[in-house]
DNA sequence: GAGTGGTCTAGACCACGGT
DNA sequence: CCGTGGTCTAGACCACTCG
């Protein structure tokens, strides 16, 4: 008696520990504000420290917490919005644009470049690598695949590469006429580069946005840029910047 | 001599072994294909069965496996592109809709709808279930929130819920004015619902897409969409459904 | 019932950030 | 140096699918 048949489909453990912890910072914790240690959390739940890794995992890819090493878990803040289509379609480094060029090479297009280009795998194209920061935080890398023919007249800087020069090059993009983009948004893991650029550890969760610029009847540009899931909220839209407010609904279950 | 220094920044094993499992994929399987289960691969790459895990559950999120319990581990197809904003916006359940409605209730609103709708907590609002196909496989649950005001004249049909309600509802809709949506796209993490209706684990990766619909000046419906992260990739575009042919760069280092 | 992936444990050592 | 989170081990049992 008394056994009221509970958990006959007995949720696990780090299940139920999500769903407590996740109660408890929006009770009980501010923003910024450090938890226990691993160890000591998962004494106090009566858990394996395994075991209550998982629930914190699950918190942190839902943008909740924040871990790092050597340092400790803290509460995150709520995801950023960043806008990432926007209204009236521009080319990459455009007036107004958020990015920030960090570099240029000019090279051979890796063979998925080139495919992504649908140009032949011999097309020298100018490799540009910006990042984009928000509330002081970096927020995204990306690389920019610009194929030489849709710079011409390049020529006239020398410096083979650096900030300078891929500003040049994002410049003479301009003197093409943009008929259209089409974007797409997956998951993935960052690469080691990349996890580096937005201080996270290598295969952290990524939004990877790849866009392809068409001009000219071709796709004159090409870009792949990762986003961190954990901190980012990218929106779409024909309002602006609009302000979303809340996750409502949150996902955590 | 002859250490070469080699490791002198030793990788995880984990990230090792994904590195090694992904250029096999590529190499010596098929798409469909089932893998040798995780306690034999554990064995024969020398490595703990949570080390190996590790390595899988990466590849999984990147969309290049797919593990199902009781059965094993197969090859995953690539990504299936699922186009998410259309050049031309349009209400939910318009002529084209991808969306198939599932189910209608009549409730108060939530509080965390209620601030996205930036109504008073107290409104009424009509929630529809709908359920996205692709290819033959669940990809996206969504949960639309109708305010009873966006769909004055629904009571000729008096039928309180099921799918021909939720057609209702949406064809009430459709005498609105669409002046302008607004999205985001963020990572989320399965409900136990939502997983169920996506034929995943509860706490499965999730695209969480928020939309708000806005007419007559304000907010006409709300919706919240989770597509399955392993195999979406969502597509924004203004040349409509166009086919993006492989990822570039995949995201494995 | 046999075999699969999913959960969980109780340890150990390592890499990193601050002191 | 110490304390943190990150990696790794060698087991165990459970939930599920399928023949």
């Amino acid at each position: 008696m008394g056994t009221t048949q509970l958990e006959s489909v007995p949720e696990p453990k780090y299940w139920h520990l999500k769903t407590v912890l996740s109660e408890a910072l929006d009770s009980e914790f501010t923003v910024g504000e450090i938890l226990p240690n691993e160890r000591d959390l998962a004494a106090r739940f009566g858990v394996a420290r395994a075991t209550l890794r998982q629930a914190l995992e699950q918190l942190e890819l839902e943008g909740r917490l924040q871990r790092r090493r050597g340092v400790g878990t803290t509460v995150a803040p709520p995801r950023v919005g960043v806008a990432v289509g926007t209204e009236q379609h521009a080319w990459p480094g455009a007036a107004g644009d958020v990015w920030q060029a960090v570099d240029c090479a000019l090279a051979a297009a890796p063979a998925a470049v080139a495919a992504a280009l649908e140009t032949g795998p011999e097309e020298a194209v100018h490799t540009v690598r910006r990042s984009r920061v928000s509330h002081g935080q970096p927020v995204a890398a990306e690389l920019l695949y610009v194929p030489a023919f849709s710079v011409p007249d390049l020529s006239a800087i020398d410096a083979p590469s650096g900030p300078a020069r891929a500003r040049a090059v994002l410049r003479e993009l301009q003197r093409l006429e943009l008929e259209g983009q089409e974007s797409s948004v997956e998951l993935g893991s960052a690469r080691a580069d990349d996890a580096k650029e937005l201080d996270r550890l290598p295969g952290a969760p990524v939004l990877v946005v790849t866009t392809r610029y068409l001009a000219a009847g071709r796709i004159a540009a090409y870009s792949v840029a990762t986003y961190r899931a954990d901190t980012c909220r990218l929106t779409f839209g024909d309002s602006g910047n609009v302000e979303i407010h809340q996750d409502p609904e949150r996902q955590a279950s």
